[in-house]
DNA sequence: TTGTGTTTTATTGCCTCC
DNA sequence: GGAGGCAATAAAACACAA
């Protein structure tokens, strides 16, 4: 059953924003955790110092810090394709005056840094909605009790139920129609469209 | 100048896919 | 089996406060 209760789409978004996360965190950050691999017990032997690697330019082992020029060219190969094949690899090396094997470690990298900032900025999104959850349900726990006091402790037929606690991540909501006064009403209002606008924010990020 | 924290480049070892 | 991807890590380069 498909609710328009704004609270309660709140509600399935944030269900599936914390299976985004998750699946970011794990199985997308480590694909064969989602293929039904263990996670790896492998711990990273140290590496010598200056252990041997294909030193280019002649044995100098020095690392050298890319031109911005060189960095501004990377980035925009990487806007235009994240993945690096052969031939555009060859191409990019030779366009810059670099080895191949330095493009390919430069992506590599690249794309561990754009994953970490999709892991934040889908942790920061669910922080959000989870905040301006809290506070719409101490909102309606204010307007509960305002109404309440107003019909002498006993909430009538027409009133609005709320249902669950803060912490729940499965709070829902019924409409007070009719319970309330028009003020309250028009509150309440601002507050449900200020959660649709973090609905929508939030959807549109799900295709990244 | 120096100590310290951050960023960038590079390596290693394991995994998947063809 | 080799190529290429990824996570974890090392270490150089850099930034910056004290």
């Amino acid at each position: 059953m498909v609710s328009s209760d704004p609270i309660s789409k709140a509600t399935m978004n944030l269900e599936e924003d914390k299976m985004l996360f998750a699946s970011l965190v794990t199985a997308e950050v480590n694909p064969r955790l989602s293929q039904g691999h263990s996670i790896p017990t492998r711990v990273c032997r140290r590496r010598k110092k200056n252990g041997k690697g294909d030193e280019e330019g002649g044995g100098d082992a020095k690392k050298r810090r890319l031109s911005d020029e060189q960095v501004k060219f990377l980035e925009m190969s990487f806007g235009e394709e994240e993945k690096l094949e052969f031939g555009r690899k060859v191409h990019l090396a030779a366009e810059l005056g670099l080895h191949p094997k330095q493009v390919a470690v430069w992506f590599q990298n690249r794309r561990a840094r754009h994953k970490s900032k999709q892991v934040e900025a889908a942790y920061l999104k669910l922080k959000a909605v989870l905040t301006l959850k809290d506070k719409l349900f101490e909102a309606q726990e204010e307007v509960r009790k305002m109404t309440l006091s107003k019909n002498g402790g006993i909430c009538n037929s027409n009133g609005g139920e709320i249902t669950g606690s803060p912490s729940s991540s499965t709070l829902s909501y019924q409409p007070l129609v009719g319970a309330v006064e028009e003020e309250e009403a028009d509150f309440m209002y601002v507050q449900e469209c200020e959660l649709n606008n973090y609905i929508i924010e939030w959807a549109d990020i799900d295709g990244m």
